[in-house]
DNA sequence: CCCGGATGTTATCGGTCGATAACATAGCGA
DNA sequence: TCGCTATGTTATCGACCGATAACATCCGGG
């Protein structure tokens, strides 16, 4: 007594036909669960079990994309390039309000966006395959971020504007990779975390005021 | 005109027979540039690479080890376990100096044993890998140093002795982490960094105290 | 000197990989 | 309704994977 076919037309036929659609709409829906899949499993893991989990054949997967590489370069692009905010410059050097407010702003919407498993899996992954692409993105990091929040907090302890020197640049770094490595420790090793994200941000733009507020202060 | 056969008896004899050696010691080989192999590779490369790496043959890595699988847990074992140095610990407890000096020696020290590619790779891919070594190990930092170092903190600063917060613990993080990313930054990611270790250390050292002092100070 | 176990190698198995070719059919325009 | 093309599938190729079996040789103890 086998259970009705869902949609063959013959006793359990060739096989289950899947529904067709318009080139744009699959690549889509290729590389946004290839984010997932290649996320959770890494670059190495088979496009048939990319496939498998899309629920076509591997072969289509080819018609899509010309190669594997190619298919994990629209993942990189997608991640990194589209998930990036260009209005976080703006609440960075938004001097309306005090410095603090606007760095805890902003790391708090920009943790929404990084802290998922997803973004910070893809890019351990590929920082480790050696793509450039992790360059690419620290570049724009220091470029946009760092650089601008060492002016701004010049400009906060009353300091003559002047180019962030390297020193200045890496303790913000230093500030922004432990930020980042608390996303780290929560979704990628999965640590329990017992303190919640914004104290944690709060806690690091507090240090990271104070020192440049030493180095800064004019008294 | 062939050059001279290197230990081959015959004229290009069948193979140039690969010296024999005691069973621990190339063990040992195996292991150590079993770390190199799969620290630029990744676990998911091949046994036959490795093999290539060691000039033997794949199938011999199976008479030392039962499974590939076995191979790596050694590597973890001497990268993780046997790296870790009990007197960090004593660093940080040692009252006789100013607690500034002993984190900017222990960092010093601490980042000489991770700051190596190797290291750093190889923590990185097993943390992918979900492999709970990673936990364990930050379990470890968190009780013998990040969890030592609060409490030197309170001390220093004139607090009554009590068991480290959660989130004193985080910030502690924070900037472990911090200095943590400064190393996968320049060794994985090879980013040209310009500013050197030493000063990175101390200027994480100064936020780190910046902000238990104004937790931690009675006035 | 010789023999037997330890240390290696060659050959190979079944499975999986990325990629391609050949074939099938859905579904739209004429 | 017919037929053509885009969207799928099946079948398969050559390479590589971890692992095992069978064979070769070094070398120390008697």
């Amino acid at each position: 007594m086998p259970p009705p076919d869902d949609t063959g037309p013959g006793p359990t036929g060739p096989a289950p036909r899947r529904r067709r659609l318009p080139s744009a709409e699959r690549r889509q829906e290729f590389i946004a669960k290839a984010i997932d899949f290649f996320a959770e499993e890494g670059f190495e893991s088979s496009t048939r079990g990319l496939a498998k989990r899309l629920g076509v054949t591997q072969p289509l997967l080819y018609r899509y994309f010309p190669s594997k590489e190619d298919l994990i370069s629209e993942v990189y692009d997608v991640v990194y390039v589209n998930r990036w905010r260009p209005e976080w410059a703006d609440i960075i050097a938004d001097r309306e309000r005090p410095l603090r407010d606007r760095l805890n702003h902003f790391y708090q919407v920009y943790t929404e966006v990084i802290f998922n498993r997803q973004w910070m899996r893809i890019y351990l992954f590929s920082g480790l395959k050696g793509a450039d692409i992790n360059r690419r993105y620290m570049l724009l990091v220091r470029q946009r971020i760092l650089e601008p929040v060492v002016a701004e907090a010049r400009a906060e302890f009353g300091a003559p504007p002047r180019p962030a020197t390297d020193q200045e640049v890496e303790f913000a770094w230093t500030i922004h990779g432990g930020i980042f490595y608390y996303g780290v420790r929560d979704l990628v090793y999965e640590s329990t975390l017992s303190t919640d994200k914004a104290t944690v941000i709060e806690d690091a733009v507090d240090a990271l005021l104070s020192v440049f507020q030493s180095r800064f202060s004019p008294n």
